[in-house]
DNA sequence: CTTATCCTTTACGTTAACGTAAAGTGAGAT
DNA sequence: ATCTCACTTTACGTTAACGTAAAGGATAAG
């Protein structure tokens, strides 16, 4: 069973972000796929980490806390002073996804209100077309 | 009963956030403070819209897009095209809300797991250390 | 052989969201 | 009176995350 692979192009478009992209974050320390020649390859772990990459964009995090989280994850060294910056990071971050969650229930039930002011208004409207 | 005013200072201190960013967003046309002299006043309402702004930024909102929300709600002209960009709006941004919670769950399952394995190796190298 | 389509590197350009420094105004305390 | 402090405007600087153009190499199709 030989492990399938992905060109830079094939990556940017199954994921829709552009080669560019893909290339800035190798730059940024995130990835480092293998090469046929000059070529880029990425394998499916290379696919994994762009993914938690992007998840990571949009929960907010810069590139450089994701690559932090990276390397932390990456050094199996696991020394106490390691283990407890981890979990101090992991912390913060339950703490902002946590405003996070409550941000998004806030303005969810703003939505709902707004939706149906707008329904109402849009069928008094058209209410009035046909009167 | 005399409403409650504050100075750019006051709200900066009590939001966090600096007083330059307070004028960045006026600037932007996020808010419009009335004056006393040359020295901006700003009223609950404005507060309110402060907090709005900051609410969006939490949420990956650029000061643009809520602009364009406060403008959309501001002109209460209530078009029928109005009405149907402002529910197009909040269609699109429920979809992103949506993958956010999604992440947000993911990321959270991770960070247990993650924090579970560091106190689990941090217990053990302390009970390396007694003994 | 050339045309097209990927890929590559190098390097300068761009945008958002402020930071920061300079220079000045107005009110209150000493 | 002058000092201090919080406010003001103007304007240039900064950072992240790419965009984009230039110039070229490799491979498959016509």
């Amino acid at each position: 069973m030989t492990e399938k692979l992905y060109t830079i192009g094939e990556l940017a478009k199954e994921l829709d972000i552009t080669s560019r992209s893909i290339r800035f974050y190798e730059e940024s320390g995130l990835l480092n796929p293998t090469r046929n020649g000059q070529n880029r390859v990425y394998k499916k772990k290379d696919k994994v980490r762009l993914k938690l990459v992007l998840r990571g964009k949009r929960l907010g995090f810069s590139l450089a806390e994701t690559k932090t989280l990276f390397d932390l994850y990456d050094s199996h060294q696991n020394s106490e002073a390691q283990l407890e910056t981890m979990l101090q990071m992991t912390e913060q971050k339950r703490a902002v996804m946590t405003q996070q969650l409550e941000d998004i229930q806030a303005l969810m039930m703003e939505l709902d209100e707004v939706e149906a002011r707008c329904k109402d208004e849009l069928t008094t409207i058209k209410r009035g077309k046909i009167a």
